[in-house]
DNA sequence: TCGATAGCGTAATGTCATAACATATCGCCT
DNA sequence: AGGCGATATGTTATGACATTACGCTATCGA
């Protein structure tokens, strides 16, 4: 049942393909980024056999805000807040614990607003920004 | 207490080894990011074989503050402001062209300050930050 | 019915990074 | 001088991440 008209103006969590929803529900699923690689363990006695099939439907899933990577860590991580999160708070920033592993992700307008200001002053067309944050989250200190 | 003669309280080049200076001149010479395997390319001639040599090479001069990693990108970058850029300005942000893949280092304190903040109000131990954005640089676009 | 678009599956390859081991060099302390 | 620790070195092999290339299938609308 496949909708002819994209009612929506957001990105709705729209019709996955079986390749991308069995990528989906991994990353759900886990507590920690997951590499494409691991993903691909997971999947294996679902059918997927090669990175490829991985990295395809991670693609996608990136693109409807879904997903985010994570470039510090070449691994990937589902959006936080599951719906709508994508475009709606502006860039988003991760921060990863080096303890536990666990990513926690936020969005502060005000930083937003400077690097945007910066490239306008620049003249730089802004396209992705790339947040990442490393360091012990407050529970693993405790823990320590 | 490592040195007696501190003459700087920044850092300043510091006595480098035969393959970290070969490393920090190729990365001086490039107009933009190299990746570890361009830069085993260009010093194959030095005498340079290995891709660890490269690595440990780079990893002594980005302790020292004399290059970055550009995470999004898996390559390196020498330091803008060669003497003193390191700690000095709080955390670097770098602005990476997709057109002629040049790359600008630059210091938002506002940006620093804020992240600083969410990282205490959540007991998050801020150890390093990575900040990338993409796009294209005025150049570029003007060129288009 | 045709062609465009999108997804799927597989093999091969390309790119980035580190482990493990062996050796060398320097400063410093005794 | 001798010995120790810290640091750098060189080499081989391997591990980890990502993409290219090719061919097939399904769907949709002109």
């Amino acid at each position: 049942m496949a909708h002819s008209h994209e009612a929506h103006h957001h990105e709705r969590p729209r019709d996955l393909t079986r390749n991308q929803e069995l990528v989906l529900t991994t990353l759900n699923n886990a507590e920690a980024p997951l590499s494409a690689y691991d993903i691909l363990d997971k999947l294996r006695d679902d059918g997927l056999r090669a990175p490829l099939q991985v990295y395809r439907a991670l693609e996608k899933l990136i693109e409807h805000g879904l997903a985010h990577r994570l470039e510090s860590l070449n691994a990937f991580v589902c959006c936080a807040d599951a719906n709508c999160h994508g475009r709606a708070s502006g860039t988003a920033a991760f921060a990863i614990c080096s303890g536990c592993g666990r990513v926690d992700e936020f969005a502060d307008p005000e930083v937003t607003a400077r690097l945007a200001a910066w490239a306008g002053e620049t003249g730089f067309a802004l396209e992705r920004t790339t947040i990442e944050l490393r360091g012990r989250c407050a529970e693993c200190r405790k823990a320590a």
